[in-house]
RNA sequence: GGACGGAUUCCCGAGUGGCCAAAGGGGACAGACUGUAAAUCUGCUGCAAAUUGCUUCGGUGGUUCGAAUCCACCUCCGUCCA
């Protein structure tokens, strides 16, 4: 089986220009491909991990991988997917993402030696001269065409501004360079790109004559049709700062039932036939599925040791027994207390299981928080430092969320 | 450049002088039921020293005893015309 065949076993194929030109080139190791990443934020998140994981498996597939760090393209901001304008970051910040991004991708993809390149588009899209770009790169696009793409279909009734229309063009001629600059005749990217992507081998064709190929994976949506990878409080991150271990392995152990089987397909590098075996469980077996695939994805990203403590602290928590020794944890300091106290609702605060004193109040009201294994009901309890000192101070809020309370 | 229309709480969206911390829906959170799933039902959803007080309806000023609501100017967005 090829690595083709493999990617669409795992359903991670979307759209291709050429499918049989693609399998041959990516088969046989011959594609030099490129993934573009736009520095959108100082962390990697789990729809860049699926690309990443795409570009580590055609690697070890023999191609070569060019990972493109859109600090030019984040100038101007890309409106696939999106209903309004992104709010402009400044250069300073762009610089500053371009390098957490750098740091990240290099955990996942192998860079010695030639065997990867990261560029990035800064270095040719910021001294484009405008008229100059427009004359060599302009009469190959046609306005007609450009707004029949679905990227800005979705735009024409929410406003579109002609920075973000450039985008496409701007992507575009990423292509372009990196094909004369390195020989790069393929680009993959998440399937909201494909128009992005189209505009590519378009205009490689138009100035080159060369044929360049594209293909999309498939986005990975949960079974009510939406983009996983996002919680409420935001993007799950690759970063350990901004998603903890813990909470990244929380994550994949609560997905859907629906959902568990594909993302073991499309993220996990687990072995198909083991996989395929897993589909034939069912309900509560599921959960180990869960498990599986909690402990696997944690594995990549943080790193068996941190996968492990993760799983640990979950057991300990939901299960019993284990040991509350990886726990997340909170440090209450002096300026914690009042009086030498400090109530529960400061508690729940302080653990951050709380946004405001209000929030913390509900939460205890409506009978959700359990201090050290009691449901506390009344308002006032309040505790000391010797309180929290003395023993495994636990603090629940509802169900899943927790933390181990230490004194200073 | 001209003519309209719009901006309300996490999101959508009602509210056109006091009864407004602001209807309704979604989401989030909590409870019940479960398998750390889904579905369903219930509660809850600005902040706080909490029978009260404070901050909020794009921004700044103004009218008024009283403004999300009226007036002026500004900013941003949409539609149509150029």
């Amino acid at each position: 089986m090829g690595i083709y065949e493999e990617l669409q076993a795992r359903g991670l194929l979307a759209q291709l220009t050429d499918a049989d030109e693609i399998r041959d080139l990516i088969n046989n190791g011959k594609a030099t491909f490129y993934i573009g990443f736009d520095p959108t934020a100082d962390s990697l998140h789990v729809g860049h991990f699926m690309t990443l994981c795409l570009m580590k498996r055609l690697q070890e597939a023999g191609n070569k991988p060019i990972a493109l760090i859109g600090g030019g393209t984040a100038m101007i901001g890309d409106p696939s997917g999106r209903t309004d304008m992104r709010s402009m970051m400044t250069k300073e910040t762009i610089e500053h993402n371009c390098e957490c991004f750098k740091k990240q991708m290099s955990r996942f993809i192998d860079f010695s030696e030639g065997k990867a390149l990261m560029v990035n588009n800064a270095d040719w899209l910021l001294d484009l001269n405008y008229v100059e770009f427009i004359r060599e790169i302009g009469p190959c696009f046609s306005v007609n065409n450009m707004l029949r793409a679905e990227c800005y279909k979705q735009r024409m009734e929410k406003g579109l501004s002609f920075l973000e229309f450039n985008y496409m063009i701007m992507q575009s001629y990423d292509f372009l360079e990196l094909y004369k600059r390195y020989g790069c005749n393929m680009q993959f990217g998440g399937d909201d790109q494909w128009s992005n992507m189209l505009g590519g081998t378009d205009l490689i064709r138009r100035k080159l004559s060369k044929d360049a190929y594209a293909m999309t994976i498939t986005l990975l949506m949960n079974s009510e049709g939406k983009k996983m990878g996002k919680t409420q409080k935001g993007a799950v991150w690759l970063d350990p700062n901004k998603t903890s271990p813990f909470e990244f392995y929380q994550y994949w152990r609560n997905v859907d039932d629906a959902d568990v089987l594909k993302c073991l397909r499309m993220l996990t590098f687990l072995p198909l036939e083991q996989i395929d075996k897993m589909d034939a469980w069912e309900g509560s077996q599921l959960n180990e599925a869960k498990e599986i695939l909690a402990y696997e994805l944690t594995n990549l990203v943080h790193g068996a040791e941190e996968a492990e403590k993760a799983k640990e602290a979950s057991k300990a928590l939901f299960a019993g027994g284990g040991s509350s020794e990886n726990m997340p944890t909170v440090t209450l300091t002096e300026a914690d207390y009042r009086e030498g106290t400090i109530d529960i609702q400061g508690v729940l605060v302080a653990a951050g299981l709380a946004a405001s004193r209000s929030e913390a109040r509900r939460a205890v009201e409506q009978g959700g928080v359990t201090v050290k294994g009691e449901k506390v009901t009344d308002l006032k309890t309040c505790y000391t430092k010797e309180d929290i000192a003395s023993e495994e101070f636990i603090v629940k809020k509802g169900k899943k969320s927790f933390k181990k309370i230490l004194a200073e």
